[in-house]
DNA sequence: CATGTCACG
DNA sequence: ACGTACGTGACATGA
């Protein structure tokens, strides 16, 4: 079937066809003639609701189909499909293929009805289908003896910091479970139960710990332990088992469809949350290392949702901040404290961040000041001075509740809707848990839109003019790449115009690129 | 399988 | 009286 199956000139249709151009790729087929792919019609169209040919052929066409789980089971029990009986396996294939056309007849013409969910499938998730694909198939490098090392010193640490803390605690215990330390902390040492979990038990988190901290010895050495026991069993034991041991690199899923905003997510292993805020996480970065005769560069979007939020609320004063090229908090901060630029305080600007990211969130006064660590009160001070100073902001907030509860959606810049169920329900903490939905999404959904169409636009120039440079990563306003020696100059003269100018924003773009022999150096 | 926790943007 | 900043994925526990 090669021939059919590598001709452009025969269209095709699927569900989650990036998954079948990698299996065809493992025997050395490239699939051509990609026309149509119902998983990403159905995102386009609902993002919020599930995508899986079930639940897809109930809801558009009110067929029940024959579920994999029923052909093959599921858990231990389940077998692989060349041990189905042929029967029942060709029932099942063809069943796929039918349904899979029939969907597509019945989504494609309701895309085709809005210009702007059109753009979106056709100008950005399905060309971002094939780019994703071609990373998930470069994986990244990884130095899985530096990991080792790395566990060897984290390993012994986790042991001392575990005696020290069964002596403490005057008793044996399991320090991995929260219910154990519960019993130890609030129980056996009586400290005072800062908050509870939904369920009503007490909480142990990180928040909690911290308060806990303050007055006694325990609880910091179960915060050491915790972040130390998360870096081991989720990175530095689980990295190089999920790398091939032929190549030494890790692949991961880029799943196109699963994030309501129209972000991606990563899973198997989830390269998207590489510890980065700590000095001990950072260390699990310079064990992601170029390929021979690379270096790894990093290229990422600076503050890109506070420059889209300036663009969509057309704020003059965030404008002008913008276009002058100034430090955005440091502007923010000089406007809440009406003090000139140059006389803002580390501090002043630390809390004229939290509140720009505040902002991007939807945040409540509530919020604020639990952020802040200051009263609400205060926290209402600081949002109303903001929006005072800000006026097309606020505005913006406004307009976007009243067009979420009059259409039921929010759209990004390129058209993408998210849809809000629950903006008009009766219950009130979920309705306004939508509202803040609605207000964040255009933003995180206009950076998740540009940088896709940044990815279609640099693997396209990369492909026209034959570079060895690979695209390995997306982290939301980031993109890692290997890049030979001979090419790092090209790159960095090249890549921020490209990933610069794949919209005509009211502000501009910025991209700084970092270069280094691991992941934290480049970043 | 639900829950609690914590890693990221 | 309650909950309270948006979006994710993975791990360990314990029923």
């Amino acid at each position: 079937m090669r021939s059919w199956l590598e001709s452009s000139a025969h269209a095709k249709v699927g569900q989650n066809l990036k998954y079948d151009s990698h299996i065809f790729a493992n025997y050395g087929i490239t699939l051509g003639g990609i026309q149509f792919d119902t998983l990403l019609e159905s995102y386009v169209l609902e993002s919020h609701l599930p995508h899986n040919m079930d639940s897809l052929a109930e809801r558009h066409l009110g067929v029940k189909t024959i579920r994999y789980e029923e052909v093959c089971g599921k858990g231990v029990h389940q077998i692989g499909f060349d041990q189905v009986d042929l029967k029942i396996a060709t029932d099942y294939a063809a069943e796929d293929a039918d349904i899979t056309l029939r969907l597509h007849l019945e989504l494609w013409p309701q895309i085709q009805a809005s210009s702007g969910l059109l753009y979106v499938y056709e100008q950005i998730e399905m060309p971002a289908m094939r780019v994703l694909g071609i990373m998930e198939r470069n994986g990244i490098r990884i130095d899985s003896a530096l990991l080792a090392k790395q566990g060897q010193q984290v390993g012994k640490r986790l042991l001392e910091l575990e005696g020290e803390i069964h002596k403490l605690a005057g008793q044996p215990f399991n320090i991995q479970s929260p219910k154990q330390i519960a019993e130890i902390l609030f129980g056996q040492l009586e400290l005072p139960v800062i908050k509870k979990t939904p369920s009503g038990a007490p909480s142990t988190d990180e928040e909690v710990l911290q308060k806990l901290a303050e007055d006694y010895p325990l609880p910091a050495r179960i915060l050491d332990y915790r972040s130390l026991a998360k870096l081991m069993s989720t990175y530095i034991e689980k990295l190089p088992r999920m790398a091939d041991p032929k190549t030494s690199r890790v692949h991961t899923n880029f799943s196109q469809a699963t994030a309501v905003t129209g972000r991606l997510a990563s899973s198997d292993p989830n390269l998207q949350n590489i510890p980065v805020r700590t000095e001990e996480g950072r260390r699990i970065r310079e064990a992601f290392i170029p390929a021979d005769g690379c270096k790894l560069l990093s290229a990422d979007y600076s503050q890109i949702e506070l420059r889209i939020m300036a663009h969509i609320a057309e704020d003059e004063n965030l404008l002008e901040a913008f276009n002058t090229g100034k430090d955005v908090h440091q502007a923010t901060a000089a406007e809440i404290f009406g003090v000139p630029l140059d006389d803002v305080s580390s501090e002043q600007r630390r809390y004229a961040k939290v509140i720009n990211f505040g902002l991007i969130y939807g945040m409540s006064a509530f919020g604020l000041a639990g952020n802040l660590g200051i009263e609400r009160s205060a926290a209402q001070n600081y949002i109303a001075k903001y929006f005072d100073r800000y006026p097309g902001v606020a505005q913006y907030m406004e307009r976007t509740r009243v067009e979420a509860r009059e259409n039921g959606y929010v759209e990004t810049v390129f058209g993408r809707r998210l849809w809000l169920p629950e903006i008009k329900g009766s219950n009130g903490p979920r309705r306004q848990g939508a509202e803040r939905a609605a207000i964040n999404a255009p933003m995180q959904g206009t950076a998740a839109d540009l940088i896709k169409l940044a990815m279609i636009a640099v693997e396209n120039w990369i492909e026209k003019e034959q570079l060895k440079t690979r695209m390995l990563l997306q982290v939301h306003d980031e993109l890692v790449f290997d890049v030979p020696l001979d090419e790092i100059d090209l790159l960095k003269e090249k890549l921020p115009g490209l990933m610069c100018t794949v919209a005509d924003l009211k502000v501009p773009l910025l991209v700084s690129i970092g270069i280094g022999d691991n992941w934290e150096e480049a970043h």
